[in-house]
Parts: structure tokens; sequence; C-alpha cells
DNA sequence: TATTTTTCTTAAACTAGTTTATTTTTTTTG
DNA sequence: CAAAAAAAATAAACTAGTTTAAGAAAAATA
């Protein structure tokens, strides 16, 4: 059977009141769910009209290829977190792939328009994800590798367990040998 | 008399309908308009609920100022273009400043969210700047300086024109030495 | 559990970008 | 238009981060 209620809460708790039935069938006919293996790609650059991904469990990175081939890490969701491209419907610039076996909702951007009118508040999304992204370009640009690990480890410890070390290199823009050269100079400072 | 038709076409070109003479009243009265001399701070990092700012005339920058006390600039807004941080009303960590003297429409928050109900697509103002912070961040991650100068006098050259070298190698990342730099190979290129 | 594959570490030579300081050029202002 | 102030250029010594390559450790799979 299939299993709606992490968005039902979500949406419960937008509308700040509990959903009706009709409510709910109605939020569900907007959704697909469906369950991927590891490292399978949901979404690839140059696709356009990319849909909306809500998290139900799992873990995802949203990533850019290069001119040169290396990838860059712009943003993990885990449970509860949206992921995909604003830019939609234009044509994507972005790959979005499982990091681990995950459980995702998926709604395509005509229908996330018509939800987004109803429940005004879905334009939170858009507005922290402006928000957080920000705060993360302020920091690249302002702070040395090592301070923004620091700050991650600080934030989201639980990402530094789940992913290998050179997603997260590529989270912080830099190569996974500097990453290890500086947490091999971290041990050393104890 | 204060002249509010950059303003109004604004709102014509979202709704793509005429206005009626209420509705422009009722537009207007939702902002105020002021003239800045050049170098006027209009917001300042620690502020809460700030506002929200669409330029009649002039060019205007939002920057950061971090731990080392330099500056980062964020954004740039000339004639026509929001600017702001959408992060309000939490407090703000940026700064709003004229580069050159200006004249611009604001709107609180509130006025903002009533507007915004109204007119959903102002909601693209959201959207536009969180597709085009995206498509800078991964150029600051994945470009080098060069290739970043040289896309900006490619997609907007009267920036290049209008703005002192210092604030576009701090709209870079990089340091006004390194940017002369750069520039300096160019010419000796041709 | 032995083998293969993936991830991480280390090293050395390199490059992009910084820092500090001085000089030159351009712009602003009295 | 002279003087002062602001912006840009240049140089030299430095540091953060890259590249390539090879080996070690850990994880996945037969």
């Amino acid at each position: 059977m299939k299993d709606y209620s992490v968005l039902m809460s979500y949406f419960k708790h937008m509308k700040k009141a509990p959903l009706s039935e009709e409510e709910e069938a109605d939020i569900r006919s907007f959704f697909s769910i469906k369950e991927y293996k590891k490292k399978t790609l949901l979404m690839k650059a140059g696709e356009a009209n990319t849909k909306h991904y809500y998290v139900a469990k799992g873990l995802l990175r949203l990533y850019i290829i290069d001119q040169s081939g290396k990838e860059f890490n712009i943003l993990f969701a885990s449970e509860r977190q949206w992921i995909g491209d604003l830019g939609t419907p234009a044509e994507t610039p972005y790959f979005l792939e499982t990091v681990e076996d995950s459980t995702v909702f998926t709604i395509s951007e005509n229908n996330f328009s018509v939800l987004y009118k109803r429940y005004i508040n879905l334009s939170r999304y858009i507005r922290k994800s402006y928000v957080f992204l920000q705060k993360r370009f302020v920091a690249i640009l302002s702070k040395t590798a090592e301070e923004n690990y620091e700050e991650l480890e600080r934030d989201h410890p639980e990402l530094i367990q789940r992913l290998p070390q050179y997603h997260i290199s590529s989270y912080l823009g830099v190569t996974p040998v500097f990453l290890s050269k500086i947490l091999a100079r971290r041990i050393k400072k104890d």
C-alpha cells in the first residue's frame, strides 16, 4: 500500500488545520509516489518541464556537471525536504540523483502551480530555498573550505554521516583531495 | 510631481492588461517613492522586517560584510529591477546601498504579501531571483574569475561601464588587485 | 571469505587568487 | 584649475586549493 502520510502531514502543517478526506484525496491526486534504488537519475540536464520532488525517505542530490566534466553538488534533500529545479519549465542545467535508496513524491510544474495558488504557503518553499542558497553562496564566497566544512558539521552532522566524502567536497566546492587534506590537518591539531 | 509610471508599467505588464484608475491608485498606495544620493544606505545588516525595492532610476547594490570586514556584492539592480532581502521579515545579513543617484519604489513586506496574493505573477520575482542566484552560484563555483568577468561583460556590458572596478571584483568574488591583473593580462593577449 | 570495486589518503609539483605596499591615474571638490 | 581624494595598476612574497599519480583502506559482491 502506498503511504502518503509524510506528504499529508506536510500539507496539514501548511494549512495549520486538519485536512478533510476530500482534501487528502485531492492532494494525493496531484502527486505520484515512487521508490528508487541508490544512484538512480530522476532528472537530467537538458530536459525541460522538470518536476518538483518531496522526499519521504532517503537522500538525494542536485548537481551540475561543468564544461570540464567536474560535478558540483548544489543541494541535498532528505526526509521532508523539497528538491528540484525551480527554473522549470525552462530546460534544466541540473541532474538529480538518489544517494541512498529513496521514496519520493513527485509533482509536475502544472500541478504544482495549481496547489501553489490553493496553498499560498507553498511559496515558502521557494522563498526558503532562496534564502538557503543565498546563505550558501555567501559562505562559499567569503569563507575557507575548512570553515565551511565545520559549519556543515555543526548544522547538518547527519549529512556527514550519510554522504561519501567526495560528495561533501563537491558541495563545498573543493576537490576530494583537498578535503582529505583538511581532515588530516584537523586530526593533527588535537 | 511624483512619477509612478515605471511602477505602473511593471504592474500592467504583470496583469497583461491595462490598469483602471482605481487599480493604479491602489497599487500606488502600497509603495512610497524616494530619491537617494549615491552611496546612501537603504538597508543595514541587523535590521528586521526590511523592505522590497523596485528601481525606477539608478543603480543599487546588495552586499555583505564578512567576519574580516571584507565586502561581497551579491546583486546589483538598475532600472526596472527588484532588489532586497527575500529573507525578510527575519533579521537581514545584508546591506543595500545606492551606487548612483537613484529613484526607488519601496514596499513593506506586509504590503508585498497583499499584492503578492492579488498579482500572483509577483511570485516570478522570487522565482527569477532564485534562478539567477543559482546560476551565479554555479558560475562562481565552477568557473575562473576571468571566465566570470567575460560572462558579465557579454551579458551586462552596461554594468561594466557603470560600476567602479572594485565593485565588480567583489561581485566576482576576487580582490581588486586580482581583477586588475586579469584585465592587464587580457590587454596583452591582443 | 577472497576478489573486485569504490573510496580515501598521501605526496609533490603546480596555479589561481591574496596580501601588503607603493606608485600612477582618474575623479571630485574647494 | 589646483589640491585632495578615490580608484586602478604593478610588484613581490605568500597561501588556498588543484592536478596527477600511486598506494591503502573500506565496502560491495561473487
